[in-house]
DNA sequence: ACCCAGGGTTGGC
DNA sequence: GCCAACCCTGGG
């Protein structure tokens, strides 16, 4: 067995990090992790490798204790970017505060997000499925079906008596049958899952290329895909390849933007995405998550239920 | 037992 | 552009 820590102090990353309510912010990427004892766990893959990972966080700001756990040895500084990348610590998220500071729409939103991070896919293919799975659906539905496909058909990977589940890649996921998929709960998406699948696996080098590619022409691929609409291509592109521009309108970020910028009116979600991008820009994607956030936290959301 | 909504997308007009 | 249908689970 390879083990051992590290700790990530808190100026070792840029601007704030709160690890709790990033887990629960209810991002698409991926099901939360497993949680016991304020111990965050995963398998992490490095260099082919299955890492247990055990991450924790007392409270906003303070150190990250990463315990690492692995049959052979592996790079601890890969596992160090890895978390960095999954977690968005490498961005420097004053920048995102002083744009909410700027605006007065957003004067309230800095302090329920405070520390809030994009909660990155380590496969952009998990953030995919998961996306689809998304749709038209509800959180612990979601949630469901996610941990049952891996446990139907992700790769098992044991330490002592616990039993951990890797998502499956593209090859291993489209050996299921659509009333496999149907089994895991995914309902009729199970065709789409199966379908854009297979479109991925058989172009070449397809996450390298979307991670290449400007926001805009990385949509315009992503969108391609069976069960991707407007909303999932713009989680698949925040959440699976890290394309901060993107701004997923679902429901709620509709009745949040238009509360808070179209007053009284009635506004498409093709309308809200194009005006999010004039007006957000680069900070897009993390608005888009703050409002929601802010909209759950504060009461907005029951608020403009009623309306 | 019945009804309904759920972080949308698709296919048809 | 607009609108119904889409599976199915959890909650009224």
């Amino acid at each position: 067995m390879f083990s051992g820590e590290f700790i990530v102090y808190f100026n070792e990353y840029v601007g704030d990090f709160d690890l709790i309510l990033t887990m629960n912010s209810g991002q698409t990427s991926q099901p939360p992790w497993k949680m016991d004892d304020n111990n965050y766990y995963e398998i992490i893959l490095i260099d082919n490798i299955d890492v247990l990972v055990k991450i924790s966080q007392e409270k906003l700001n303070d150190p990250l204790i990463v315990k690492y756990f692995s049959k052979e040895e592996f790079n601890v500084e890969k596992l160090r970017t890895k978390l960095f990348y999954i977690f968005d610590l490498d961005y420097n998220i004053n920048e995102v505060y002083d744009f909410l500071e700027e605006n007065s729409q957003l004067s309230d939103v800095y302090e329920f997000n405070r520390g809030l991070r994009l909660f990155k896919s380590q496969f952009p293919f998990e953030c995919i499925i998961s996306s689809i799975c998304s749709a038209n659906n509800s959180i612990k539905r979601w949630t469901k079906s996610l941990y049952d496909i891996r446990r139907f058909c992700g790769r098992s990977v044991v330490f002592g008596k616990d039993t951990y589940y890797v998502f499956p890649r593209e090859e291993v996921f489209i050996n299921m049958s659509l009333d496999e998929l149907k089994n895991c709960g995914v309902g009729y998406r199970n065709k789409y899952m199966l379908n854009s699948t297979e479109k991925i696996r058989d172009s070449i080098d397809f996450h390298e290329n979307i991670f290449k590619l400007s926001y805009k022409k990385a949509y315009n691929e992503i969108i391609k895909l069976e069960g991707v609409g407007p909303k999932v291509a713009d989680c698949i592109l925040l959440y699976g390849y890290n394309k901060h521009e993107a701004y997923p309108v679902d429901v709620w970020i509709n009745r949040i933007t238009t509360y808070l910028y179209f007053k009284n009116q009635k506004v498409s979600n093709g309308k809200i995405s194009s005006f999010a991008h004039e007006t957000f820009g680069m900070y897009a994607g993390y608005i888009q998550l703050y409002l929601f956030n802010y909209a759950r936290l504060s009461g907005l959301m029951s608020k403009l239920k009623e309306i």
